[in-house]
RNA sequence: GUCCCGUUCGUCUAGAGGCCUAGGACACCGGGUUUUCAUCCCGGCAACAGGGGUUCGACUCCCCUACGGGAUGCCA
């Protein structure tokens, strides 16, 4: 039958053959709907507006297959209306899904509902996420150090904005989301964006409140995050070094452990032999009172009076506390250390060199 | 094939006929602060898919085409 209606150039679909044999229902049977023959079915989307539908382009769907199981469109609607749901929220890809169970609806003498169809999230590929996709996805970037309300406004903004604002947290978005609002043409999700939100969000913690979210990321480093005498100091100066926990975490990792190796390159370029740090050490063996200020006062007086630059003072001393040449500024990355941590790491670079 | 949905900067979007020399954000590029890195600040680049109408005037309304997606399942 369908074959010959593919080859008259028309919609292969059920015709209704046996529709008024007044068959009885029996065993390897199929229980279909006698949906009406003409006329039209509006659907009016929330988002979208009308669409219209002829009838003439439905077949007698199935109800119940022919092992007497349902079919997922009878469920749908019997369940929507058993669970009392008004609202029918859902992927773009249901649409024309929808005069199908508004069909079913109208035979078993269900209220209308209101629907309204969401635009699909893209890949990079333009294609769309799959549901499991997703949620595998979803997981992973939790795992990467992605907040969950970052996540939340990434996904709010796609397909909805609302003007200048980028920043949602989950009580905004329940006081000013409007499903009227939704962009009709999917959307492409993008992971620059959710760092950017990420960042955000993470700026926007109380440090107490960071420390918590950061606290489980450095336990999978084996790192206890009050395993440091100055950990709030440490923490806070280190909460900008990269968009993620985990980023953050595998960055404080020398601070809480030894360095493991260290930048080569950083080291050719700006330690030519050991004597300045061998200087640089015992210049600041001679602190006593261990504070950011008086020790970056005392650099720059070392730096003036030897007349050399900031960067022949300063890297030597940031390579030997940290491994390389990033670090919070040089005084504060000094301070955060005890003293005595602090020249033990010099000394260490120093016999590393040889 | 037929039916349905969609189409503004690289990406997310603003725009409901004149306010558009098309705005913002991210990304990117350049500059400043930090004589490191990150943050932060300033600046720059960059788009109405194409073609017809309607109109004094179209990103905005209508039609066609192209492209993308969905439906056409005894899958969900």
């Amino acid at each position: 039958m369908r074959k010959e209606q593919s080859a008259a150039g028309k919609k292969p679909m059920y015709d209704g053959r046996s529709r008024n044999l007044g068959l009885s229902q029996s065993e390897k049977t199929v229980l279909r709907l006698a949906t009406p023959e003409s006329g039209e079915i509006v659907v009016n989307d929330l988002i979208r507006g009308e669409i219209k539908f002829s009838n003439k382009e439905l077949d007698d769907l199935i109800l119940l297959r022919s092992d007497g199981s349902p079919t997922y469109h009878l469920c749908n609607v019997v369940d929507d209306y058993e669970q009392n749901v008004t609202t029918v929220i859902r992927g773009e890809d249901h649409i024309s899904n929808t005069p199908r169970q508004i069909h079913i609806q109208n035979a078993l003498g269900y209220p209308p509902l209101e629907y309204a169809h969401l635009p699909l999230v893209l890949g990079t590929d333009k294609k769309r996420l799959s549901k499991r996709n997703a949620a595998t996805s979803l997981e992973e970037y939790k795992e990467k150090g992605y907040l969950d309300t970052a996540i939340l406004n990434t996904l709010a903004r796609l397909g909805w904005s609302q003007g200048e604002n980028e920043v949602f947290y989950i009580d905004d978005l329940i006081k000013e989301f409007k499903i009227e609002e939704v962009q009709k043409a999917g959307a492409i999700f993008d992971i620059t964006k959710l760092d950017w939100l990420n960042s955000q969000h993470l700026s926007n913690l109380t440090l107490e409140d960071f420390k918590n979210k950061l606290s489980p990321f450095l336990k999978n480093l084996n790192i206890d995050i009050k395993d440091h005498r100055n950990e709030d100091k440490l923490i806070d100066s280190m909460r900008t070094s990269d968009n993620t926990l985990s980023g953050i975490s595998s960055n404080l990792v020398p601070y809480y452990t030894g360095i493991e190796t260290y930048d080569e390159k950083a080291i050719k370029k700006f330690i030519k032999d050991k004597s300045i740090l061998v200087q640089l050490r015992n210049l600041l063996n001679e602190i006593n009172n261990w504070d950011q200020e008086v020790i970056e006062s005392t650099l720059k007086d070392f730096q003036v009076t030897n007349d050399l630059s900031v960067p022949a003072v300063n890297q030597p001393i940031r390579i030997s506390l940290v491994g390389s040449t990033k670090s919070p500024g040089l005084g504060l990355t000094l301070s955060i250390f005890d003293k005595n941590e602090a020249l033990n790491r010099i000394d260490k670079l120093i016999s590393y060199i040889g």
